[in-house]
DNA sequence: ATGGCTACTCCTAGTAGA
């Protein structure tokens, strides 16, 4: 089984660029972040026609996650308990062949020290909460998205010019400990050690051509996921081409 | 090297992203 997420940064913008990834990849579910769409105006039917089924949880020009499959999305759940940002779109749950499935788009925090990251931290310390309340490590659990979060250095394509800014900064990364604590593992370093591993290139300066990335989109499973997890790739193909998203797609295979 | 894209919007210039 194969299951993907990617912050495709608008999914009007790029729906002919979804689709072709989709014929392309056959993923059986995918979780998209940044729609930046109402669900109204979701692109819904080209989906559809493609043989998904749509879970949308939107809202007007900012956020926006979406979970598509092919089969059955049961108990879907939208934003979570404690969310000190209720009135955005960031959360989306489902249960997929008996995997609790749920995508995140974490605030992104703009710079440390602004309220907006200090509200960063407080979401992810939150989530970790809902998760504790709602939820069990021994169940099968999959939650991936946009995390915002570069867990190490080795994540980074600079950990000198990056140390201590935002996405990197150490407050940061012990929410994302936090995470794993509670009985949560990382797909891709589950598979491997190496660096150079990136899911977000930033548009300007050609970061992409120069591999300036960054490792911030993640899947973090439970141990009964993990126990399955065979793959962990980031789809490097789907950052290049004509007016990419600025993040890649990461694709997780099961057994 | 703090800029330099990109996408959004009843403000096509200002905001947000990361």
């Amino acid at each position: 089984m194969k299951i993907a997420t990617w912050n495709i940064n608008s999914v009007r913008a790029r729906l002919g660029f979804l689709m072709e990834w989709l014929e392309r990849q056959q993923p059986d579910l995918l979780c998209l972040q940044e729609t930046k769409v109402t669900d109204e105006d979701f692109p819904r039917l080209e989906l559809e026609a493609a043989g998904y089924r749509v879970e949308v949880f939107g809202q007007k020009s900012y956020n926006g996650v979406a979970i598509i499959a092919h089969g059955d999305l049961d108990e879907v759940s939208r934003s979570f308990s404690g969310d000190p940002l209720p009135g955005e779109a960031r959360v989306l749950g489902a249960t997929f062949a008996g995997i609790r499935v749920i995508t995140v788009y974490v605030p992104n925090g703009r710079s440390v020290g602004t309220e907006t990251y200090t509200t960063k931290l407080t979401w992810l310390d939150r989530f970790r909460k809902a998760l504790d309340a709602g939820h069990s490590p021994k169940d099968p659990i999959f939650i991936c998205g946009d995390w915002n979060v570069a867990p190490e250095d080795r994540d980074v394509h600079d950990p000198k010019r990056w140390r201590g800014k935002i996405l990197c900064s150490e407050p940061e990364r012990e929410k994302f400990r936090a995470l794993e604590d509670w009985g949560l593992r990382d797909a891709v370093r589950l598979l491997t050690p190496d660096g150079g591993i990136y899911t977000w290139w930033d548009y300007r300066m050609s970061g992409f051509r120069r591999d300036w990335g960054l490792r911030i989109d993640h899947a973090l499973v439970s141990e009964p996921v993990a126990a399955g997890v065979r793959e962990a790739t980031v789809d490097r193909e789907a950052r290049g081409g004509e007016k990419p998203s600025d993040h890649a797609p990461l694709v997780v295979t099961l057994e």
